[in-house]
DNA sequence: ACAAAAGTGTTCGGGTTACACCCATGG
DNA sequence: CCATGGGTGTAACCCGAACACTTTTGT
C-alpha cells in the first residue's frame, strides 16, 4: 500500500460588514500557484494545533485580524483542487466586527484588502465555490441565530441592524414589524445613550446581550428572522 | 519547516431505519488500537480519490452497503484523537433505504451490525460525538428536507412516514395534520395499490416523487414540518 | 360483532403582514 | 421651517394546533 500523500489545510472566509456594505477579507498571493491573485487567507495545519488555532493563527499572521465569530464551514478535497499537491483543506465560516477590521499585511502574503462581496476579483484555487458556501451559510444563519451583532459594533442602531438584514438577505424589511419582532425576543438592552448622526432624529443605541440570550436559548428559545 | 505529517480519513454515519426503529451501522475494529471496539466505518482517504468516493470505497469494503444519501457532516482534528497517528477525519452522514440493509462483514473489520441509536456500545475514538452530531444533523434534517424518504421502501404507507417522524423527532404528531401538511405539498404520488398489514384496514401506498421536489425547490417551495 | 388500523374536516387563536403618521433634531 | 431619519399601533389574514368519529378489513 502507497503512503498516503495528502496535506492538510485550513481556509478562512472572513466577513465584515462596513458601509452598509457585505465585505470579505482577501489576501493576495504573493507565491506561485496563482501569484498575484486574490485568494482567502489559509494554509497548512501544523503537526500538533487544532484545526481551529490553525486558523486563528493563519488569520493573525497573513491579516493581522482577530475574529469575533468562528465556525467550521466545510472540507474541500477534491484532487485537482491544487496543481502542485494533493490539499484537503478544511474551510472555516469567520464574522468580524468593524471594530477589529484594522488589518495588516504579513507573512506570505503582499497584500491584504476587504473587498465588497458584489465586487469580488478573480480568486485563486476553488476559493469562489467556497466563498459562495460561505454567503448561503451566512444568510441561512442570520435567520435562525444572532450572529448580525458580530458584523455590528458593540453598540449599534436599529436602523444598523434593520439595514444589514436588508443588505445581506437582499430584500426589503418592514422597520416596524421588524423592531417589534427583535425587541420581542428580550435579547437587546437599550441604553441611554443616543446619537444624532447628522441629520434627523437621534437613535437610541442598543447592545446585544449574549448571557440572556444562552439562557433563553437553553429554555428552548428559537430566534427567527424570517 | 518541518514536514507536515497529519493523515485523512474518513468516517461515516450510517442511519437506517427498521421496526420502528433509527439503527447505526458500526463496525467491529479487528485491529489495535480498539481493538473488538465497535466504530464508525471509515479508513485512509487514497492519493487519487475524492472524499465522497473514498466513503463510498470504505463502506462497500467493509460493510457492503451502498447509501441512498449522503453529504458531509463535519470535520474532525483535534492532534490528540487518533493515538497513533494525527489523523483529520471528514465525516459523513449517510441514510440507507431497507431495500439496501443487507451488510456484510469485509476487509478490515471482523464484523458488522446495525445497532438501535438508543442501544449503543460504547465507540472507539470520538465516535460518539461523530454520532451525537449526525443525530442532530439528522433530526434537524427532517424538519427542512424531504430525507425521510431516504430511510423508507421506496413504496410506503401514510403511517409508515408518520411513525418515522414520530420516532426521529421524538415525540407525538397529530396524524391529520400531519397528512394534510405532506399532502398539501404535492410531491407524493398515491399509488393504486393497497396493503393489508395482518389487522384493520388495508392502507394506500405512496411514492416520493423526487422530480416534482426539485421542479418546486427550484420555485421557492420549502419543505417544512415542525 | 369486535378489534385494529386507516381515513377524514372544522374550529380557534396566535402570529405574521400590511400599512401611515407624528417626533426630534440640524441646517 | 424644512429636510432627514427615528419611533410607534392597529386591523386583516393565514397557518398551525387541537380535536373525534366513521370506514374497512381480518378473525
Amino acid at each position: 500500500m502507497i503512503r498516503q500523500n495528502i496535506r492538510v489545510a485550513v481556509d478562512a472566509v472572513v466577513f465584515g460588514y462596513k458601509d452598509r456594505r457585505l465585505n470579505v477579507l482577501l489576501i493576495k498571493r504573493d507565491i506561485e500557484p496563482f501569484k498575484d491573485s486574490w485568494a482567502l487567507p489559509g494554509g497548512l495545519v501544523l503537526n500538533d494545533e487544532s484545526l481551529e488555532n490553525a486558523v486563528e493563527r493563519e488569520l493573525k499572521e497573513e491579516t493581522n485580524v482577530t475574529v469575533d465569530y468562528l465556525e467550521q464551514l466545510y472540507s474541500f478535497g477534491s484532487p485537482e483542487r491544487d496543481p502542485r499537491n494533493r490539499v484537503v483543506s478544511v474551510t472555516y465560516f469567520c464574522l468580524v466586527k468593524p471594530e477589529h477590521h484594522n488589518i495588516k499585511a504579513d507573512t506570505d502574503a503582499n497584500d491584504v484588502a476587504w473587498f465588497a462581496i458584489n465586487e469580488l476579483p478573480k480568486l485563486a484555487f476553488d476559493h469562489t465555490i467556497i466563498l459562495d458556501m460561505a454567503k448561503k451559510r451566512l444568510r441561512n444563519k442570520l435567520i435562525y441565530e444572532p450572529i448580525g451583532f458580530d458584523l455590528l459594533a458593540d453598540k449599534f442602531l436599529f436602523s444598523d441592524l434593520e439595514k444589514l438584514y436588508m443588505t445581506i438577505l437582499d430584500k426589503q424589511i418592514d422597520r416596524r414589524n421588524f423592531r417589534k419582532k427583535i425587541l420581542s425576543f428580550e435579547i437587546l438592552e437599550e441604553l441611554k445613550e443616543k446619537v444624532s448622526n447628522g441629520r434627523g432624529r437621534p437613535a437610541n443605541l442598543f447592545k446585544f446581550n449574549q448571557e440572556q440570550y444562552f439562557k433563553l436559548k437553553k429554555e428552548g428559545f428559537l430566534f427567527d428572522i424570517k
